[in-house]
DNA sequence: CGAACCGTTGGGTTC
DNA sequence: CGAACCCAACGGTTC
C-alpha cells in the first residue's frame, strides 16, 4: 500500500481548531498533505459579494495560511485559481493523490459541486473522506430525525437534536502538519468566462485573479483586493481564526454576559460596542467552530452561580437557530432561496418579484419592475434615504460596516416587506447577500422568510414601527446621530421623526427636512429627506394585503403560482402586481414568446411605453442597464433558443 | 375533534 | 418606571 498523499480541501472551514475533517485527514497518517483552496469562479462572479465580505474572506485565508506555515514552514494554504470541478482531477494526477478530504457543505450549489467532485474522484481512484463540522448537527441528520421534513421551528430542532445525541466536544488544533509533496502544476489552466459578473458593480477596475494558476508570483498566494478590482472596503470588522478566538475569549471572560444573554433583550441601537457577539462572520467562514463556541459557553453556564438563560434566547440558542435554517435549506436545495416552487414559503404578490427562468424554475437574479414607485422605495431603502432615520441609520451602517444587529435586520426587513413597502423579500435578501460580512445563505434567506411572514413565522400583525421600536432602547437617538450625522444636532423629541421639526429648529440645527433624498446639501446646511410615505397608513395597507394573501393560502409550489393563474384570485386594486392584463403573463416567470407576441400586438403608445420599460434590466445595485450580451438574461435567452 | 396554549425579539394603554 | 393587559388574530402543537 502506498502511503497516503492527501489533499485537504478548505472551503467554509478556514480554521485549524476543531475541524473533524482535518482530523480525519491527519488520521490517515499521510506521507504528504496539501492544504488547498480552489478559487471558484462561482464565488468570484455569481454570488453577490461586496468588498467588505471579500476582505473578511481574504483575511481568513491569509491568517489560516500563516497558521499552517507556523506549524510547518514548508506548508501553507495553497490557493489555486481554477474551478474545483476542472482543477481537482488534474491535481489528482499531478500530485499522485490518494485521498481527498473536506468538510460537508449542504448549501445548494455546494452539494452539486461536491457531487461532481466526488464522481470525478471515484473515476480517478481517489478516496474521498467527508466529515460534518459546519453546524452543531449534520443538517441531513436533523431532517432524518424530523420525520424526513425540513426543520421549520426551533422545537423541531431541539427534538431532533435530542435524538441525534450529544454535541461533540471541540477537537484541539493539530500541533504539527505533514509536508506537502511536489507542487508542480504541469497542466493547462482553464480560465473561466467572467460573464455574467454579478459583482461588476463592486469593482472599479478589471478583475484579474485568473492571470496565472498559482497567482502572479507563482507562489499560491491569496489574491489581493487589488487583483479582484474591488472598491475599497469600509468595514472595521476583520477576519481570521486568530481574531475569532480572541473575540470569543473576550466574550467568555464576561461570565455574566455569557450565561445570562437573552437575544430579544439586547439593544439593536448599541454600537461601540454592539450588544451581541459579532461572531457570526467567523461562523460563516469557519474561522470559529460552532462547537468551540457552544462548549465554551456551556462550560461557563454550568459553573454560573446565578440564573442562566435558556435556549432559544440564550447564546447557545442562537446556534440552534442557525442549525434550524441549515436543516431547512438542506432539505429544499435551490428552491429554499426563492418563493417560486418553494413548498414551505407562502406566496404573497409582492412588488418587484424575481424573474424566473422558465426552463430551470430558478430565480435568474434579476427582477421585474412591476411598479415604479416600489422601485423608487426600494432604492431609497437600500441606500438609506427613506426619510425614516432609524431605517436609514441601519442601512447606512450595513453598507459601510457590513454588520447590523439582528433586531436592526428585523426592523429594515419588516419595513421593506410586510410592514411598509410590500416589496419581495428576495430583493432584501439580495441586498443583504451583497453587503453582509456574515452572509450565510441559509440564515439570510430563512430570516427574510421569517420577517416577511412567508415561512417560520406568521404573526404579520406584529409590525415594527420605525419610531416606537428604537425609542425603547435609545430614547436619546445616539445610534441615529452616529449613522445619520446630518441629524446630529436634532432634539431627541424629533430624532426619529424629523419631519415634525419646526422650520426654525431645522435651520438652527443645521439640516432642512425636504425632498426625496436626491437633493444636495447647501453650504453648511444639510438636507435630509421627508419620509417616503405615511407609515401608519402603509402599515394598514400591508396588513390588509397580508390578510388577503393568507386567506388565499398559496405556497410557492402551488400550480396556480407556477402557471400564473394566481392573479385571478387577487383583487385588481390590491397591493402587488396583481392586475391580470398588465402583469407579466405567468407567475413571476417572463414567458418570452408571449412577451414577443404582446410586443407585436401593441397598439396604444401607452402600452408601448410599458413594454419598453420591461426590457430594461435592473441590476442588484438598482442601476438600470441594457439587457444584452454579457448578462444572465442573455445567457438564458441563448439556452432557450438553442432548445427551440 | 375542538379548545387551549405557545411561539426568541410589537405597540399602546393602564395601573 | 416597569409590569400587566389588550389589540385582533397567524399556524402548529398539545391536551
Amino acid at each position: 500500500m502506498p502511503k497516503p498523499r492527501v489533499i485537504y480541501w478548505f472551503r467554509t472551514d478556514l480554521r485549524l481548531h476543531d475541524s473533524p475533517a482535518l482530523k480525519a485527514a491527519l488520521d490517515l497518517k499521510p506521507e504528504c498533505l496539501y492544504p488547498i483552496w480552489t478559487w471558484d469562479p462561482h464565488y468570484v462572479y455569481r454570488a453577490r459579494v461586496g468588498p467588505n465580505r471579500w476582505q473578511f474572506l481574504l483575511d481568513s485565508q491569509n491568517d489560516l495560511s500563516a497558521s499552517i506555515t507556523a506549524l510547518n514552514p514548508k506548508s501553507k494554504l495553497f490557493l489555486i485559481r481554477e474551478a474545483p470541478q476542472t482543477l481537482l482531477p488534474k491535481l489528482f494526477r499531478a500530485w499522485q493523490i490518494t485521498h481527498l478530504v473536506f468538510e460537508k457543505d449542504t448549501d445548494a450549489y455546494a452539494r452539486e459541486r461536491d457531487d461532481t467532485v466526488m464522481a470525478l474522484a471515484k473515476k480517478a481512484g481517489v478516496e474521498v473522506v467527508v466529515r460534518t463540522g459546519r453546524t452543531l448537527y449534520d443538517p441531513d441528520e436533523l431532517i432524518k430525525f424530523n420525520k424526513g421534513k425540513p426543520t421549520m421551528s426551533i422545537s423541531q430542532v431541539q427534538a431532533a437534536g435530542a435524538k441525534i445525541g450529544d454535541i461533540a466536544r471541540p477537537i484541539p488544533a493539530p500541533k504539527s502538519l505533514p509536508d506537502p509533496g511536489n507542487t508542480n502544476l504541469d497542466f493547462e489552466q482553464e480560465v473561466p468566462v467572467p460573464t455574467p459578473d454579478f459583482n461588476s458593480n463592486q469593482r472599479d477596475r478589471d478583475e484579474n485573479t485568473y492571470s496565472a494558476i498559482a497567482g502572479p508570483n507563482g507562489d499560491f498566494a491569496v489574491p489581493t483586493l487589488n487583483e479582484l478590482g474591488l472598491r475599497k472596503p469600509s468595514s472595521p470588522h476583520r477576519g481570521g481564526e486568530t481574531l475569532a478566538l480572541e473575540a470569543l475569549a473576550k466574550i467568555i471572560a464576561n461570565k455574566t454576559y455569557t450565561a445570562t444573554f437573552e437575544k430579544p433583550n439586547t439593544a439593536p441601537t448599541a454600537f461601540e460596542p454592539q450588544s451581541t457577539t459579532l461572531l457570526s462572520p467567523h461562523l460563516h467562514f469557519g474561522s470559529l467552530s460552532c462547537r468551540e463556541f457552544y462548549w465554551r459557553v456551556q462550560d461557563v453556564v454550568s459553573t454560573f452561580k446565578g440564573k442562566a438563560s435558556q435556549p432559544p434566547t440564550s447564546l447557545t440558542g442562537q446556534l440552534l437557530f442557525r442549525d434550524m435554517y441549515f436543516g431547512a435549506q438542506a432539505d429544499m436545495g435551490h428552491s429554499f432561496a426563492q418563493t417560486y416552487n418553494n413548498s414551505h414559503c407562502r406566496f404573497i404578490p409582492w412588488h418587484l418579484p424575481s424573474e424566473i427562468d422558465a426552463e430551470t424554475g430558478r430565480a435568474t437574479g434579476e427582477y421585474q419592475t412591476d411598479d415604479s414607485q416600489a422601485q423608487e422605495w426600494f432604492t431609497r431603502w437600500k441606500y438609506g434615504r427613506t426619510g425614516f432615520p432609524w431605517i436609514d441609520a441601519l442601512m447606512r451602517q450595513l453598507r459601510t460596516e457590513g454588520w447590523i444587529h439582528h433586531l436592526g435586520r428585523h426592523a429594515v426587513a419588516c419595513f421593506l416587506t410586510r410592514g411598509g413597502c410590500y416589496i419581495d423579500w428576495e430583493r432584501g435578501a439580495d441586498v443583504f447577500e451583497e453587503w453582509l460580512i456574515d452572509h450565510e445563505t441559509a440564515c439570510n434567506v430563512g430570516n427574510w422568510q421569517w420577517l416577511s411572514c412567508t415561512a417560520f413565522y406568521a404573526q404579520f400583525y406584529r409590525c415594527y414601527s420605525p419610531i416606537a421600536f428604537p425609542k425603547k432602547t435609545d430614547p436619546e437617538g445616539d445610534f441615529v446621530r452616529r449613522y445619520v450625522p446630518e441629524l446630529e444636532r436634532f432634539d431627541k423629541k424629533y430624532i426619529y421623526e424629523p419631519w415634525k421639526t419646526p422650520i426654525a429648529d431645522q435651520k438652527a440645527w443645521g439640516c432642512i427636512i425636504k425632498g426625496d433624498g436626491t437633493e444636495e446639501s447647501k453650504g453648511d446646511m444639510h438636507v435630509y429627506p421627508k419620509p417616503m410615505f405615511d407609515f401608519p397608513e402603509r402599515r394598514e395597507v400591508c396588513i390588509k394585503a397580508m390578510k388577503k394573501a393568507y386567506s388565499i393560502g398559496l405556497y410557492g409550489n402551488d400550480p396556480k403560482v407556477l402557471d400564473g393563474t394566481w392573479r385571478a384570485l387577487f383583487d385588481d386594486d390590491a397591493e402587488g402586481p396583481t392586475e391580470g392584463k398588465q402583469g407579466p403573463p405567468g407567475a413571476m416567470v417572463v414567458d418570452e414568446q408571449k412577451e414577443a407576441d404582446e410586443e407585436e400586438a401593441v397598439q396604444s403608445s401607452e402600452q408601448k411605453a410599458r413594454t419598453q420599460k420591461k426590457k430594461e434590466v435592473i441590476t442588484n445595485a438598482g442601476q438600470k442597464r441594457e439587457a444584452g450580451q454579457g448578462t444572465l438574461d442573455a445567457m438564458v435567452v441563448r439556452k432557450k433558443k438553442k432548445k427551440v
